[in-house]
DNA sequence: TAGATTGTTAATCGATTAACAATC
DNA sequence: TAGATTGTTAATCGATTAACAATC
């Protein structure tokens, strides 16, 4: 295989907005999507779309493009989006809720086996199909489901101790939604979604855009 | 002011990591709080806080740190949190609704006056406090509302045609919660928020996480 | 064939990190 | 004072972009 040297994290964050527009062109009956095609719809350099997509070791045809079923595959199979993975969700919060009930999770192998709230009130409750348990329950229930995911939705005050449960019970990925930074061993992955990071983005870029308008 | 050259996009999001951990520091009383203490804390790099600091114009104090409370107003005031903006949330789905519940983001004054949906049964009835109000009264709302932000959380389809409705309304800044790249005039400040790129870089570490223990 | 598009190698750009003098 | 911590200037690192030969 060809060697290829890539920036990391920045390109696989890009793969999922590819993996959408190609779905849409297999939709469309096209056999191959060029590169060039891909960057015009997402505003991005067509070279920038090549060199994220040789990571995945697909290989285009020049003049055609990259064949659209191989080429879903080939992201699908590079992001390990081809086989199933058991997660459970600890916290059925409003968030927590939402994320049960986000079928695209479903269509790219993340199965939610099961969710764990401390209220007794929800406990027993389905949520989009997903049953709730006692957070008593959560160790052996982590146990059981071999479970290897954990999405965390806790509110924040409750999340160390929570991810200290989870590492304990033997969760080796963990998706954080709480604003806490993990302290966890090494071995322990941790992909934390801040919301906030991109409100504050959000909220400069407006502060930009209004000198840039009160500069004209 | 010091000439501040600073890296830009990357440093904004961590703003409201630290201002987490400063807020914690206030509530213990500590009068400063070094670049040191907060790097440890977020398992950065100090010179990379002092940098980032750097953009909000805080000076801090040789040996001691930076003063606690002029830090957060520093950093409130650098993200334009420290005044309110006038919101409104299109499509109270799932998402939509646990974001309405958020009440981190009223902290930094951002205020979801009106929620919009198409679902006839929704409309008139309040999520979170907030009132589901016809999507066919979307355009009069806004501009009723003075809404300066849309937060978009429809399903994918409905996406681009809502934002151009929205464009249209007056809206100058979008959060978009949707798969889809947005087309709209460039003075529109559009900040995606992307799961799946957060899934794609957990799906990616958990497969390295394997090899890594397999190739030992 | 001619030309669009690929993949590779090199150049640029931007972000992070290092080094260190200034200072409380 | 001595030493921890700051802010600045320079060096490194990594990601993006450019240039271009290869090719269908």
């Amino acid at each position: 295989m060809a060697k290829v040297k890539v920036s990391f994290a920045p390109s696989v964050r890009r793969l999922p907005s590819y993996l959408h527009i190609i779905r849409q062109c297999q939709g469309n009956g096209d056999p191959y999507i060029s590169g060039t095609v891909i960057a015009q719809e997402l505003n991005l350099e067509p070279i920038q779309v090549r060199k994220d997509l040789a990571i995945t070791g697909i290989i285009g045809k020049p003049k055609k493009g990259y064949p659209v079923d191989a080429l879903i595959a080939a992201i699908e199979h590079y992001l390990g989006w081809d086989e199933s993975h058991e997660a459970i969700l600890v916290g059925a919060g409003n968030l927590g809720s939402a994320l049960m009930g986000y079928q695209e999770f479903q269509l790219h192998g993340l199965k939610i086996a099961a969710a764990f709230d401390t209220d007794p009130s929800k406990v027993g409750a389905k949520i989009h199909g997903v049953t709730i348990r006692s957070m008593t329950e959560l160790e052996v229930g982590i146990k059981d489901l071999k479970a290897e995911i954990a999405i965390l939705t806790v509110p924040s005050p409750f999340a160390q101790a929570t991810a200290e449960t989870l590492v304990r019970a033997g969760i080796s990925s963990i998706w954080n939604f709480t604003n806490t930074k993990l302290k966890v061993p090494d071995e322990i992955v941790v992909q934390r979604e801040d919301l906030s990071s991109g409100y504050a983005l959000l909220s400069v870029m407006m502060q930009n855009r209004k000198t840039r308008i009160l500069a004209k």
